[in-house]
RNA sequence: GGCGCAUUCGUCUAGUGGCCUAGGACACCGCCCUCUCAAGGCGGAGAUCACGGGUUCGAGUCCCGUAUGCGCCA
């Protein structure tokens, strides 16, 4: 069977968007699911707005991902250049082959002359296409053009007949060509066109299965057209539906974060983005939900994408990046969470190994609750805190009648313990409130007033957490401080 | 304006003619667990399958039309 190979081909005219990261996605799970080629092609035909930043930020974020491609940008490959405008050449040799062949031509009409044709047949209730203007120029016509300093573009002739796009996705698609207008294949300046361009890199870079967006399949049908004037094979092809904002528009910058960067910014882990995006248009046979991007790589199958057009759900998202994070190991995390706890000021740019080892305490305590990494700040802030801010609740709380009681209680156990670790700490808290029991204390009345004194809230981590994060000396410390209070 | 695609709970979806009095997940609500907030467990509410016609003994599933949304071209 013949080797299967796909591209994905973003534009380096931004930062990767949540649409194309996933079409960039369905292709790697295709190509690796079936053994294929996976080639990454920079299309950056628009000098104007194409940038080198935005090109490095995009392969970036590729492979925080952790796509890897066999060919393009890096690791070169057969079929280079990767990028569309280092292949400028390819393009025009393909174009002349298609003016000798006669299946393109010169236009010489300029966009005031078009625009003014195009009114009129609007008028006339005519389909507004190109009309064909310069089909069939004589040499005499065309060298008065010349002459009057007319500048040209290449149109492409397109064949009357009926175009089916045998769809991976969408199934069946069928086109009238004479809905479609001999379209432009090489600009006024001299540069490809993009449907030029991308019929041309296919080919040449014998991609047998083009899966992209929606916004494409409408094309499609010139595409095929260009293929077979070419006399190349048509690849396969595969449209994915959009993806939606809330609104039901388009997803855009209005309905706030859309490029991977953002959401790493964020705190959400690359394999939970993975998952979610995967999650919106397709889903596995047996309704599981949550994948490693290894994972998705064998079980994907293009048969299970869905036709139908998603809303972007954030809430989703916000849920798996939880289940994600809850995956995780203490280990692994940690490092994670780093970033956004020097970004707070925590802790310093450099830690020591005992250092490290104490926040992995702190990350234990607070995992659970965590839906992006992000989160930690506010969680883990009771660890940070120098002194206790005790508000006005947590005071009501020290107030009560059997309060000194339990801290004594609790002050007593601490100071016999020396290094507390997690199950010392459980074990401490179970035999305070087991003496406590014998003076009918218990419950709420044992364990509220240890939180309120130990971190000045009432609500946060177990408190065996709290408890073997701080250690003795701090615990006695606070104990001391509140019961001052009490 | 022409052409194309789509349409199942608020959202993502399962469903390829009888197993669907439509299943799962997020969100929502309740209960359990629990010192608390979460997490976790259990349960609930939520979809006349866009609408209207057909085909069929039988349609969410097939066909036609309409509507709406989206895309492409101009």
């Amino acid at each position: 069977m013949k080797n299967i190979r796909v591209r994905f081909a973003p534009s380096p005219t931004g930062h990767l968007h949540i649409g194309t990261a996933r079409t960039a996605l369905f292709n790697w799970f295709f190509a690796k699911s079936r053994n294929g080629d996976f080639i990454l092609r920079i299309e950056d035909t628009d000098r104007s707005r194409s940038t080198i930043e935005f090109e490095r930020s995009i392969i970036e974020d590729l492979k925080w991902l952790g796509l890897d491609w066999n060919e393009g940008p890096e690791i070169e490959g057969n079929y280079g250049p990767y990028y569309q405008s280092k292949r400028g050449d390819l393009y025009k040799k393909f174009v002349d082959e298609l003016l000798k062949k006669k299946l393109a031509y010169r236009c010489y009409c300029t966009e005031n002359e078009l625009e003014k044709r195009r009114k009129e047949a609007l008028a006339r209730g005519v389909m507004s296409k190109y009309d064909g203007h310069c089909i069939n120029l004589t040499s005499g016509e065309e060298e008065r053009f010349i002459t009057e300093g007319r500048k040209f573009t290449i149109r492409f002739k397109i064949p009357k007949r009926k175009i089916i796009v045998h769809d991976l996705i969408k199934g069946d698609v069928e086109f009238n060509s004479d809905t479609i207008g001999d379209f432009i294949l090489v600009r006024s300046d001299g540069t490809a066109s993009f449907n030029l361009a991308v019929v041309v890199d296919d080919v040449t870079m014998k991609v047998t299965h083009v899966i992209r967006g929606e916004d494409h399949l409408a094309n499609t049908a010139r595409h095929i057209l260009l293929f077979e004037a070419l006399g190349y094979p048509v690849p396969k092809f595969g449209h994915l539906s959009m993806i939606l904002g809330v609104d039901h528009a388009k997803l855009s910058k209005r309905h706030g974060a859309t490029s991977i960067s953002d959401y790493r910014e964020q705190g959400f882990l690359p394999s939970a983005i993975v998952n979610y995006l995967t999650l919106l248009g397709w889903s596995s046979e047996d309704g599981k939900e949550i994948f490693t991007l290894e994972e998705l790589s064998k079980v994907f199958s293009i048969e299970r994408v869905s036709k139908s057009p998603a809303i972007f759900d954030i809430g989703k998202l916000k849920w798996i990046n939880g289940q994600h994070i809850r995956e995780l190991t203490v280990e692994e995390l940690t490092p994670l969470v780093l970033p956004h706890l020097r970004e707070a000021g925590y802790i310093a740019s450099e830690l020591s190994g005992e250092e490290v080892v104490w926040v992995e305490k702190v990350v234990r305590a607070v995992q659970t609750n965590l839906v992006v990494l992000s989160d930690i700040t506010n969680n883990a802030k009771l660890f940070f805190e120098d002194k206790v801010g005790y508000s006005e609740d947590v005071l009501e709380e020290l107030k009560g009648e059997q309060v000194s009681m339990v801290l004594k209680t609790l002050e007593e156990a601490l100071a016999k313990e020396d290094k507390i670790d997690i199950e010392k700490a459980k074990v401490l808290l179970k035999g305070v409130a087991g003496r406590l029991k014998a003076g009918n204390i218990k419950g709420k009345a044992v364990y509220h007033p240890i939180r309120a004194a130990l971190t000045g809230r009432l609500s946060g981590p177990e408190l065996f957490y709290v408890i073997s994060v701080f250690g003795k000396e701090k615990c006695l410390k606070r104990v001391e401080e509140a019961m001052k209070l009490a």
